[in-house]
DNA sequence: TTGTACGCGTTATCAG
DNA sequence: CTGATAACGCGTACAA
């Protein structure tokens, strides 16, 4: 009879292990595994009885422990740079349905638009053995990418595609939807663009669809636009203070792409509030097209992508990977379409 | 030597572990587990070593180990009815901001306003020993109520204080809320009162602003309040779904009570392009006080309650449980403020 | 179809 | 201050 303090005294005493119930099934704690993971080779018998004991017992599996034994955690990271966009809420809704199904959680991070704070967050998610990363963007600091690939998880970066993935990627091509728009602006007749987003470090992507945007203005002959930086993330009241430095610093601008709609959807009314008339006199493209896009007056003419799709192929692009599929590429190129309404 | 084919071959091979960083420290792994748990028990001198070596063999603690082997697990679960709401997002963010000092990870369950859902979902959380559940609301199924108890897993419900919580709670008094604009409205000379929300099963806090208003509206002797209930989660275009039901249904209505500004603002948006004055031929009044409430025409009267203020405390309450921290109360009861603008 | 032996990578415990 | 040893709860491999 042991009589030394063992460990299992000073935990959360009650805990109710594989062992107890294989113990109160009279049956083997192998079989229990079996049963908890519905192995087909148990007897339908056996396999009443120790799940009713589990029920009895109220046993509930202990998750590291099968990480450990097993090797595999059941787990994918997502890491996005804010979650005030309902853009990236989106994406991880679809992740976290798709992945629902097979029984994986996911895991946030939110690294707020900070290199600095996805290494941190990238160094401490796999201290998880996540069976993969969901990235934002393909724009990491070396760092990162050579823990990603150190570490052998399967990455997907999402959000862009005009660049070299670390592993996968699934996105659209930011420097063609800036592109799409700047040549709709040119083609309404602009002559003075102006884009406002965040700081070109911080938001890679954003920066894509100025350079696209800037090709067209440049194969359109006209000036050079207008860059006007904000912090990130963006939130509403930046829409009208990015319109107010655009229109201090060129009075005569006479379109403006916002980076998001959750700015250029206040500018839209903040301009009704002004008497400034959108599209003549000031024409308003925005990016993503949100919910209320369609909804306000001019409507908002915008960039749809489709962000729970993405969310959906980038978790079922891991999938694939976890079962050993064969990949036909590792780079998905989802659609996006310039869907223009009132605005521009 | 053993040639017996290990386990460990099986096994993503490169895998570096605490022993050997240990074995090229020329230190116990005893010794390396006390340097990255930050230890004050080593000297200055090995624990620089240590470091050296684990930076360069690039060493990654594994997490399901350590869980095992101490009984705690570094992960907070935050289940919540949807992610397309900013509410919750905000929430979330906090949570995630409050926790990450603490290396503390954040895991996501989205129930979709399903109590089946969260049944499952509770169930398979459990599953990683969370050190904290945060739950959505305070009306949750016995089984989930059970389920928790039994865990012993500190749990903290957000989003409502009208009510008796399982462990402890932060959130506000939807009863109130409700009360105080259906006081507003009253008191604008509102004769016919509706309310678009959530049906009653599907979102009690909804279900409580709506019994607070009723109450309000008892009171000043007016005729009960329509509710016409929609599908959760709610999207903007749900608002203008919810105006024309509201118009179709009882066309009297003179001011409308809506469950979340995501459907009182393109609800005003609405009236404006149909030409129904607000607030003078009807009143509208939302509820969260979302970024776009005070940028629209006539801006909007609405709520504001403080996602990221619940999120923050709810986290810290639960770190103050885990530290063993005296609790003063079991409930803590934020302040909502009817923000008075435009529209009502 | 079921059971036995062992190891997964780490921390707790206690001896030095 | 450091190390040896024994768990932690489960899955893998193989035997029965």
């Amino acid at each position: 009879m042991k009589t030394s303090k063992s460990r299992k005294d000073s935990r959360s005493a009650g805990t109710v292990t594989m062992n107890d119930v294989a113990e109160h099934a009279g049956v083997s704690a192998q079989t229990v595994s079996r049963v908890v993971s519905n192995s087909p080779l148990v007897t339908e018998k056996t396999r009443r009885r120790v799940q009713e004991v589990i029920k009895n017992l109220r046993y509930i599996p202990n998750d590291a422990a099968r990480s450990l034994a097993s090797a595999t955690s059941r787990v994918v990271a997502v890491v996005i740079p804010t979650l005030s966009s309902s853009a990236f809420s989106a994406e991880i809704k679809s992740v976290i349905d798709t992945l629902e199904a097979q029984r994986i959680s996911v895991i946030i991070g939110n690294t707020e638009y900070s290199q600095e704070r996805e290494e941190a967050i990238v160094q401490s998610l796999l201290e998880r053995r996540p069976m993969g990363v969901i990235l934002t963007g393909l724009q990491h600091s070396a760092h990162v990418r050579s823990l990603l690939q150190q570490s052998g998880v399967p990455v997907i970066e999402t959000w862009d595609t005009d660049g070299d993935p670390i592993d996968m990627a699934v996105g659209f091509s930011n420097l063609t939807a800036g592109y799409d728009v700047g040549k709709l602006l040119c083609a309404r007749g602009a002559k003075r663009i102006a884009f406002v987003g965040g700081a070109r470090e911080q938001d890679s992507r954003a920066q894509s669809r100025y350079l696209g945007l800037c090709r067209a203005v440049e194969e359109a002959g006209l000036p050079d636009a207008l860059r006007v930086e904000l912090q990130m993330p963006m939130s509403a009241s930046d829409g009208v203070k990015g319109l107010d430095l655009v229109l201090q610093q060129e009075p005569m601008t006479d379109a403006i792409f916002f980076s998001a709609d959750t700015m250029a959807i206040p500018a839209i009314l903040e301009c009704n509030r002004r008497g400034i008339r959108v599209p003549e006199q000031l024409a308003i493209c925005g990016f993503g097209d949100y919910e209320l896009a369609g909804l306000v007056t001019p409507s908002l003419t915008t960039v749809r992508t489709k962000p729970d799709e993405m969310g959906t192929a980038a978790a079922r692009m891991l999938l694939a990977r976890l079962n050993g599929e064969e990949e036909t590429s590792n780079k998905i190129v989802l659609t996006h379409q310039l869907v223009r309404r009132g605005s521009a």
